[in-house]
DNA sequence: GAGCACTGC
């Protein structure tokens, strides 16, 4: 530890620190600042005041940390060095030094919002621009003001991002600690690619066949590609003549690879060999492998976005910042001296990229995050002018307001409501939160419970390996309608998600009945932990009775769930889609009229006529690039009636506080147009009449054929 | 009738 750089730097630091309410520090990978600015401070003394906080946007960040951390200080871990992720608090009333991840940090805010435990708070990682750390960062700007006197904030940053962080604290000082990175020569490209998978085949293969030892590092963009990458690179390395060169081995690496083939890459190759790890993004900050001396760089990235005029998120391909190919770039200089092959050339780099990643707090719905701060009630604070790095769009803050508002979260001139508290003490996103709500009213809050936590793990219940020797019957087996697995009695997603659940529960959460049904088991033993932490806020926060098992236990509302069903429409009060007369198409109601399809992967199911429910609520709409609800479910045409009452009534310029969100907006998209207000408004009877004649048409029309 | 970057409370 003497020889990290960052120890050279104590006494600028401290003075730095003593002088100044809020740092910057610049640290290269390497610097040691994750594990010795905490030290640096406890060993001067800031932890006699407090407790020193070190955010960590990851989990297994903060806990590796926290280990060497307390390795290095000689104490037992959870003593006077310890960490608090989700589910786990290590940490005790010995504790001087606590890592935490940023979402931690945010929820502990909640309960206490001048964090007065802490004397020092690092956010670490800042440049990575999570959306929790750039909240944290707006109410440090604000917190420093409270605590003028007794906290103490630094910030982390990468190379290019410094300067602006300083700006937004008033251009506070900027402290440089280098890294220990070995130099990285970087090579581009003349041209542009044609196609960035032959062009990284090419240059892998010149690598392994021109360079001494090494490994290889290849980022690309996905799974699809690196499959097909590696699968290319194998046949290319065979049919190199033997003895030419080194041997070879290559290894895809990305997210929803099964954990014991992700580490695979940490283990060292045999000796001549060299290995080929092709990967996505996970290389780039969340896994460190050792050994890589070359790195070839397609520079894209595959990144999720959110557009608030449509209400969809869409999964795209786009161009890397230059703070990513950078980091991607020292990935090459971790043990000595390497070289990145960056597949475009110099000038893309120098004009086109942009300096830092769009934030994900401009790519996201901000939903969650409005209602978060909305719940601290910060006297000083109008939260469509919270202090932002980089503020989101009017339109998407509007969006989150409008969404907020449909679920009685906030009231007509925008201020949080008493149901819309206690949602926020919820960590789930506000639709679900307010199912939770409304099902414990109305006696099947169990259930919802389940709901809403398998949504939580929705992405890792399934295994997603896509192996060439998985059968047809498997592959059937992974969507959900395997003979063993119930399918949602038709209601839809939800219901599916609840029936699958409650069937692992009959038996009696066996492991085995996960991998006999495809299910994976760290998926489902996370939804089992949701569920019992949000059953024991829901303790906390229903004021009264918590109605856990009672009249969902009744086999009238058993049999076709109306009951949660009824709770999911108000939750999703602001996802609800009615279907097109003549076709199975649904139309979005609310702000914006979408046409959408249920994804083919629904277990929602269509009547004996092949129609679909009139109407639905979803629990995303997805763009790829055709636009789709994800999870879906059937809800009765007579629980959305008040929605589309509420809609009529909707006015953004109340909601938004009675005025334009910020300045020179000259209030473009204050008010609904007349085409924007819900077209719904026809009496329920006829409109049900209606539909149920143009079916009759659709359906003597199929008949004659 | 089709597609899955990565995190996290």
């Amino acid at each position: 530890m003497a020889n990290l750089p960052i120890v050279q730097f104590e006494e600028q630091i401290i003075k730095t620190v003593e002088d100044n309410p809020i740092t910057v520090i610049i640290g290269e990978t390497g610097s040691g600042k994750s594990t010795q600015l905490s030290q640096i401070l406890h060993r001067r003394g800031y932890t006699k005041s407090g407790v020193i906080g070190v955010t960590q946007p990851r989990r297994v960040a903060a806990v590796s940390v926290a280990r060497r951390v307390a390795q290095e200080l000689g104490v037992q871990l959870g003593d006077e060095v310890g960490y608090a992720i989700r589910f786990e608090d290590r940490t005790s009333d010995l504790t001087r030094i606590k890592y935490l991840t940023d979402g931690v940090l945010l929820r502990e805010s909640l309960s206490n919002p001048e964090l007065n435990q802490y004397s020092v708070i690092i956010l670490d990682e800042a440049h990575e621009r999570s959306l929790n750390t750039d909240i944290l960062l707006g109410l440090m700007k604000r917190l420093i003001k409270l605590r003028a006197s007794n906290l103490k904030v630094l910030i982390t940053s990468a190379t290019l991002d410094g300067e602006k962080v300083s700006q937004f604290f008033s251009e506070c000082p900027v402290l440089n600690v280098p890294g220990k990175l070995y130099p990285v020569e970087i090579l581009y490209s003349r041209e542009r690619p044609t196609s960035y998978l032959e062009s990284s085949l090419k240059t892998a293969i010149d690598i392994h066949v021109r360079e001494p030892e090494g490994d290889v590092l290849i980022f690309m963009t996905g799974q699809d590609d690196i499959e097909k990458l590696v699968r290319k690179l194998e046949e290319k390395v065979q049919s190199l003549e033997e003895g030419s060169c080194l041997d070879a081995i290559v290894l895809p690496l990305h997210g929803s690879l099964p954990p014991e083939q992700q580490v695979r890459v940490f283990c060292p190759p045999p000796s001549n060999c060299r290995r080929f790890v092709v990967s996505t993004n996970i290389a780039e900050t969340s896994l460190t492998i050792d050994g890589v001396v070359y790195v070839i760089d397609c520079g894209y990235v595959k990144q999720r976005q959110y557009n608030p005029s449509t209400g969809m998120y869409s999964l795209d391909v786009v161009q890397i910042s230059k703070v990513q190919a950078n980091q991607r770039a020292g990935r090459a200089g971790r043990t000595r001296p390497g070289k990145c092959y960056r597949l475009y050339p110099s000038r893309v780099y120098q004009e086109e990229f942009l300096d830092v990643t769009v934030p994900e707090i401009q790519r996201s719905s901000l939903a969650g995050s409005v209602l978060y701060l909305k719940s601290l009630d910060l006297p000083d604070i109008d939260i469509l002018n919270f202090d932002f790095v980089d503020p989101p769009s009017s339109e998407s803050l509007e969006d989150a307001l409008k969404q907020l508002y449909l679920i009685d979260a906030i009231d007509a001139d925008g201020s949080i409501s008493s149901l819309g508290q206690s949602m926020a003490e919820l960590p789930l996103e506000p639709s679900l939160s307010r199912t939770l709500m409304e099902a414990n009213e109305n006696g099947c809050l169990s259930q919802a419970l389940t709901v809403a936590a398998m949504l939580s793990a929705e992405t890792s219940l399934l295994p997603a390996q896509r192996s060439v020797h998985v059968s047809r019957s498997n592959e059937k087996k992974r969507k959900h309608t395997s003979l063993e697995l119930p399918d949602g009695s038709g209601w839809g997603d939800h219901i599916q998600l609840l029936q699958i659940f409650e069937q692992w529960d009959q038996n009696d959460y066996d492991i085995g009945w996960c991998k006999d049904n495809d299910l994976r088991v760290r998926g489902m033993k996370f939804v089992k932990d949701v569920r019992k932490q949000l059953c024991q806020i829901m303790q906390k926060v229903a004021k009264g009775s918590l109605d856990v098992r009672s009249s969902e236990r009744d086999k009238e509302s058993q049999r076709d769930y109306k009951t949660l069903r009824k709770a999911l429409c108000v939750g999703y009060a602001s996802m609800l889609a009615e279907k097109m007369i003549q076709h199975n198409g649904y139309r979005t109601i609310g702000f914006k009229h979408q046409l959408v399809q249920v994804h083919p992967s629904s277990a929602l199911k269509t009547d004996d006529y092949g129609m679909y429910p009139n109407y639905v609520v979803y629990h995303e709409l997805i763009a790829t690039p055709r636009p789709y609800m994800r999870n879906v479910c059937a809800v009765e045409m007579k629980w959305v009636i008040p929605v589309l009452k509420k809609l009529e009534k909707l006015n953004i310029n109340k909601l938004s506080g009675g005025r334009s969100i910020r300045e020179g907006n000259d209030g473009k998209h204050l008010n609904l147009s007349e085409k924007e207000k819900p077209s719904v408004t026809e009496a329920p009877d006829d409109r049900e009449n209606r539909i149920q004649a143009a079916r009759d048409r659709f359906l003597a029309r199929k008949g004659k054929k």
